[in-house]
RNA sequence: GCGUGCGUAGCUCAGCUGGAUAGAGCACCCGCCUUCUAAGCGGGUGGUCGCAGGUUCGAAUCCUGCCGGACGCGCCA
C-alpha cells in the first residue's frame, strides 16, 4: 500500500481543475502529531500565481478533492498547510488487507536484472571491521530488491589476484615445502601476511622471488596456479566462516573474484587502443578523460595498462562491466565500496560507456561509504596500530549478550541461551552499522556498537517476542489471527499508519540504496508498538472479545512487518528472549 | 592548486523532492514491575543547525563566499 502515492494523485487532480498545469504536489508525512497523518503544502506557492491568499487557495482545493473514502477530515492549518487525517474504517481496512496477504500487500515491481557487487574482501588478509559496512548493507539492499521482485546477480568481487599475492605464495611455497599443511599454516592470515611482509622487506633473495611469482601467476604457470589455489581455497573459507556468522547471503557460487578476469584483460586493451579510444602516454596505455579535465583544460588520465604490461584494477573494472553489462545483459548494476574509490567508478563508467560497454539504458550506481573512524576522528586502528578482526568484533558482541543474558533470571535451556546470544549479538552488530546513513565517515565505538538498548536491533527483536508471548499465552496462531480490526485510540492510529509505511520505506530503500531509512522505519514501528502495548491492554481482564481480536489483529500484522523487515535486515529474530 | 563529500544537543547520529515549535539513542535527573517479558514505558535538563551573505511567503535543507578538518587527483586496490 502506497499511501503517499494515492493522496499525491488526489491532489494533483484538485489542483488540476483550479486550472494549474504541472503544478508540483507537495505532500508529505506530517511533522508532527497534532497536524494529521500528511499534510499538502502546495497551497502557498500558488498564492502568487493565483492572487488569492494561500488560505483561500487552500479552501479551493478542499473543495476540489476527493478525498471522503480515504480521510476522517481535513483541515486549514498556520499559512495554509492541509492537514489530512485518515480515515480509522479506511485504515483498519487497508490493515486488515496486509494481515491477511503474506506480502504484506507489498507489491512487486516491474522485474529488473540487477548485478550486486558487495563484500569483495581482500583475500591475502583477514576481514576487518572495515569490511563490515560493505557485506552487510549489499546484502541489506540485495534483499530488499529480491523482496520487490527484482533479479538479483551477486557478485563478490574478491581481491584474488593483486602484485602482493607473489610474497604470500613464495612464503607458503616454503612453508609446504617444510612438509606443513596449507590450512594450518595459514590458519592466521593476519600472522601469515606480516611474516611474509618481513621477510619481503629484510630477507637477501626473497623480494625478488616474489616478484617472480607474481610474473608466473599472471602468465598461467601450472605450479604456480596450484600454489594460488590452496592459498585461495583457505582464504575463502576464513570469509565464509564470516558470512556464516554474519547472517549474509553470500555463498561460494558468488564468487567473481579479480582473477575471474584475468583472460579479457589484453583483448580489452587492444579493443579500446583499435578503436582509438586508448592511446599510449608515457610508455603506458591511458584513456584521456576530457569531461573530467581540469580548469587549463587538461583531462584527466586513466591507466589501463602499466608501461610494465601490468593491468590495474582499472581493467579490471571495465572487463568487469562488459561482463556483466554485455554477457549478462543486466539493466542495473550496484557497487558498494568505500567513498574513496569514487572518482575511479566515475572515469570507469564514462570510459565504459565511450567504448559501448555500458548502454545507455543501463544504470551504472557506486554506492559509496565513508570511513570507519576511531574516537579520535582518525582512521580507526586498535591500541597497537594494527586493525580489528571482523571475527573478533562478532565474538565480543555474542560474548557481551551472553554476559548480560546470564545476569537475568531466566529460564532458558543452555541450547536457548547460546541461540538467543548469538541473534541478540549480531543483530546489535549489523544494526550499529546499517543504521548509519552510509554515505559519510562514522566513529566506531565498542560500547555504541555493542548497546543492547535504545535504537538498537534488540529493542526491535524485543518488541517482536513481546507480541509471540503474547500470542503464546492467548494460544492463538498469530499467522492465521484475522479478526476484525477498529482502530479507538490515538496509540492504535499511529501504529496502523506506520504499518501502511512499509512499502514506501522499502521502494525508497531500493531506489537509494540506503538501509537506514529501512532501520529508522523500524525503529519508529517497535517504538510505537511499544507504546500501543503499555497502554491498549489486550489479554488482561475487562478487555471486550472484538477489542481483543482486533488489538491482536494489530500485533499480528506489526509482528509481520518487524519481522519482515528485520529478516531484509539479514537480522533474525526470537521467540523469547 | 583542483575536485568530492562533510560540519546539527556533552557523546553517537536521523532529518527525502525547501514547510509550522529542528528529532532519536546514549549520558544525566524524576516517576512506573502482585495482571500480556522493565533489553520496556512516561516526564525533564540539554541547540546562535560552523560563520556571513543571497534566493523565497518560508532555509538545517537551495546558491555564493569564508573557516575547519576528511578523502581523492598517472603507473596500489
Amino acid at each position: 500500500m502506497l499511501v503517499q502515492s494515492l493522496l499525491v494523485e488526489r491532489f494533483s487532480q484538485a489542483v488540476k481543475q483550479l486550472g494549474v498545469e504541472n503544478a508540483p504536489v507537495p505532500l508529505s508525512k506530517s511533522t508532527k502529531a497534532g497536524f494529521g497523518d500528511y499534510q499538502f503544502n502546495g497551497a502557498m506557492a500558488l498564492a502568487k500565481q493565483l492572487k488569492k491568499s494561500p488560505r483561500d487557495i487552500a479552501q479551493m482545493i478542499l473543495d476540489k478533492v476527493v478525498i471522503d473514502d480515504i480521510a476522517d477530515k481535513c483541515e486549514i492549518a498556520g499559512p495554509g498547510f492541509i492537514n489530512i487525517h485518515l480515515s480509522t474504517s479506511w485504515l483498519a481496512k487497508q490493515l486488515q488487507l496486509a494481515n491477511t496477504d503474506s506480502r504484506l500487500c507489498v507489491g512487486r515491481q516491474l522485474p529488473e536484472k540487477i548485478v550486486v557487487d558487495y563484500s569483495a574482501p581482500n583475500l591475502a588478509k583477514e576481514m576487518h571491521v572495515g569490511h563490515l559496512r560493505s557485506t552487510i548493507i549489499g546484502d541489506a539492499v540485495v534483499r530488499v530488491l529480491e523482496f520487490l521482485g527484482h533479479e538479483v546477480l551477486r557478485q563478490n568481487h574478491m581481491g584474488d589476484w593483486g602484485t602482493q599475492f607473489g610474497m604470500l605464495l613464495a612464503h607458503l611455497s616454503d612453508k609446504l615445502a617444510d612438509n606443513q599443511v596449507a590450512s594450518t599454516a595459514l590458519s592466521d592470515l593476519e600472522d601469515f601476511y606480516r611474516e611474509a611482509k618481513v621477510r619481503f622487506d629484510n630477507e637477501d633473495g626473497f623480494a625478488d622471488r616474489a616478484r617472480d611469482y607474481v610474473v608466473k601467476l599472471q602468465g598461467g604457470d601450472e605450479q604456480c596456479l596450484v600454489l594460488w589455489e590452496q592459498f585461495i581455497k583457505v582464504s575463502v573459507s576464513h570469509s565464509e566462516e564470516v558470512y556464516e556468522k554474519l547472517n549474509v547471503t553470500l555463498a561460494n557460487a558468488h564468487i567473481m573474484g579479480e582473477s575471474a578476469y584475468n583472460d579479457d584483460l589484453a583483448p580489452l586493451v587492444d579493443d579500446l587502443l583499435t578503436r582509438g579510444i586508448a592511446e599510449e602516454d608515457q610508455g603506458a596505455k591511458v584513456v584521456f578523460i576530457p569531461e573530467l579535465a581540469d580548469k587549463e583544460g587538461k583531462p584527466a588520465v586513466y591507466i589501463i595498462q602499466k608501461s610494465g604490461g601490468g593491468y590495474l584494477y582499472a581493467t579490471t573494472d571495465l572487463a568487469a562491466i562488459r561482463y556483466r553489462c554485455g554477457k549478462l545483459n543486466t539493466q542495473r548494476t550496484l557497487i558498494f565500496t568505500d567513498a574513496r574509490q569514487a572518482l575511479h567508478f566515475k572515469q570507469t563508467e564514462i570510459v565504459a560507456r565511450k567504448a559501448g560497454y555500458l548502454e545507455e539504458t543501463q544504470a551504472y550506481q557506486h554506492c559509496p561509504f565513508g570511513m570507519m573512524l576511531g574516537k579520535d576522528g582518525k582512521p580507526f586502528k586498535t591500541r597497537t596500530g594494527g586493525t580489528v578482526k571482523l571475527s573478533d568484533l562478532l565474538d565480543e558482541a555474542i560474548d557481551r549478550a551472553t554476559e548480560l543474558l546470564s545476569a537475568r533470571d531466566l529460564a532458558h535451556s543452555e541450547s536457548e541461551l547460546t541461540n538467543i546470544a548469538k541473534t541478540v549479538g549480531i543483530g546489535a552488530v549489523k544494526y550499529a552499522d546499517l543504521s548509519k546513513n552510509r554515505t559519510t565517515d562514522y566513529v566506531f565505538d565498542w560500547d555504541t556498537m555493542l548497546s543492547f538498548e535504545g535504537n538498537t536491533a534488540p529493542y526491535l527483536q524485543y518488541a517482536y517476542t513481546r507480541i509471540r508471548s503474547i500470542f503464546r499465552k492467548a494460544g492463538i496462531n498469530a499467522d492465521s489471527h484475522e479478526a476484525n480490526i477498529s482502530l479507538e485510540n490515538n496509540s492504535e492510529m499511529a501504529l496502523a499508519v506506520k504499518v501502511l509505511q512499509f512499502e514506501e520505506t522499502l521502494l525508497s530503500v531500493a531506489k537509494d540504496a540506503t538501509p537506514h531509512t529501512l532501520c529508522t522505519y523500524l525503529y519508529e514501528l517497535a517504538s510505537l508498538f511499544m507504546r500501543f502495548y503499555e497502554d491498549s491492554p489486550i489479554l488482561k481482564d475487562g478487555v471486550l472479545p472484538e477489542q481483543k481480536g482486533s488489538r491482536l489483529s494489530l500485533a499480528a500484522i506489526s509482528a509481520k512487518t518487524l519481522k519482515q523487515g528485520l529478516d531484509m535486515l539479514g537480522i533474525e529474530t526470537l521467540e523469547q528472549m
